[in-house]
DNA sequence: CGAGCTAAAAAGAATGTTCGTTTTTTATTG
DNA sequence: CAATAAAAAACGAACATTCTTTTTAGCTCG
């Protein structure tokens, strides 16, 4: 009896998801075709839909795979490590930039994800814990009272986490697309943005 | 001598590119089949071959009829109405859904943009125009001094029109993809959030 | 007429997937 | 250790679709 170690199946597994996303960081999902990522991965169509049962699987697998970056240590800064929101926008885009390789790439994942709900379930659960980190950061950042008397640190948390969220994807969307983005000037215009003191609406019931 | 007005073949290819940008939001580009632009658009194959070469021309095309929406309207602020950078925020995003119809279509853009650099020339120009918009309006609202003692208040809003252009990408993103996003709350957020008064940086050059 | 269109067919190319075969890996046996 | 059996993994040509595009013939109307 052979035996297989399931290891070896799931960093197979992984090696074509990757050869694969080097493509559709280039070409996008659709125009990468099946012969394509059969080149990339330098196996064959038989290897691979031994390993895939469709395109399809391995567009989800793939996309999943991609968008599991560890955000976790980024955002616990520990006790006395005053860092600004926006040094903290740099850290997140440098340490996904790392993990995913090709930025763009996310445009692709984001356009997949208004398309197709099952892709939607791995960036929305991503954003959320995006958004958490965002939060217990900011809590943090407005409990100290390095800003105004914020008279309740973990609602304006709640409240401007999103907003952070966006930054973030407005970056990798101008980073992508726009020719002449300047990375430094949007980090440092992030360092400068602080909310207000009073946010005097009730506007998530 | 063209027998009808050119006029007439400009509304026919703009009817055609309409229905092929209905589909593109569903489905995106690549997805998007010709038959499936024929059936929708009512007309024959050889009525749309007959005003587009090619789908690539057409893609083209319809990407750059749908961007060009007239957001100056919006910006321009005259003299006396107080309206918030929040506020703002959500008139562009509104007047954006109108003229786009389906703002999850700006995603499909964005990501093709990222992949093709002749659509990418469409997106620059408006991104520079949104940019230069944002702009314009912060200035004023800096130069009010209903902020703190911007120094310079033509400068503050060089530097965060950016972000407010990143903060409407990420609402498009999150209001695409994210099962329940906070669209209020997010305005709001945008609404309380303002420059610090001191930006010691020289970070465009 | 001639320009725009329809409806249908078909050419020609590209795509995703399958399947019989071959190679590689692993465990067992003499 | 060498030989062997068996199963898994990989190969790659072939297949069936699907797609874009072109072509055909016939219709309508200023």
């Amino acid at each position: 009896m052979p035996k297989v170690t399931a290891e070896y199946r799931d960093a197979r597994r992984h090696e074509i998801a990757r050869a694969a996303l080097r493509l559709f960081a280039q070409k996008g999902f659709q125009a990468t075709s099946m012969a394509d990522i059969i080149a990339e991965s330098g196996l064959s169509a038989g290897a691979i839909y031994g390993h895939y049962k469709s395109k399809d699987e391995l567009i989800h697998h793939a996309i999943s795979d991609i968008l599991q970056f560890r955000l976790d240590a980024v955002g616990s800064l520990d006790a006395d490590s005053p860092v600004d929101p926006g040094e903290l926008l740099r850290r997140f885009v440098t340490a996904m930039g790392e993990e995913v390789g090709d930025l763009g790439l996310l445009l692709q994942v984001w356009a997949q994800a208004a398309l197709d709900p099952s892709s939607r379930e791995a960036t929305d659960s991503v954003g959320a814990h995006l958004r958490r980190v965002f939060e217990s950061y900011l809590t943090d950042w407005y409990a100290r009272g390095l800003r105004m008397p914020g008279p309740d640190a973990a609602r304006d948390a709640t409240l401007f986490a999103p907003l952070y969220v966006g930054l973030v994807q407005g970056y990798v969307i101008q980073n992508a697309i726009f020719d002449s983005f300047d990375r430094e000037a949007y980090f440092a215009a992030a360092s400068a943005l602080r909310p207000a003191q009073a946010v005097n609406m009730s506007a998530g019931d």
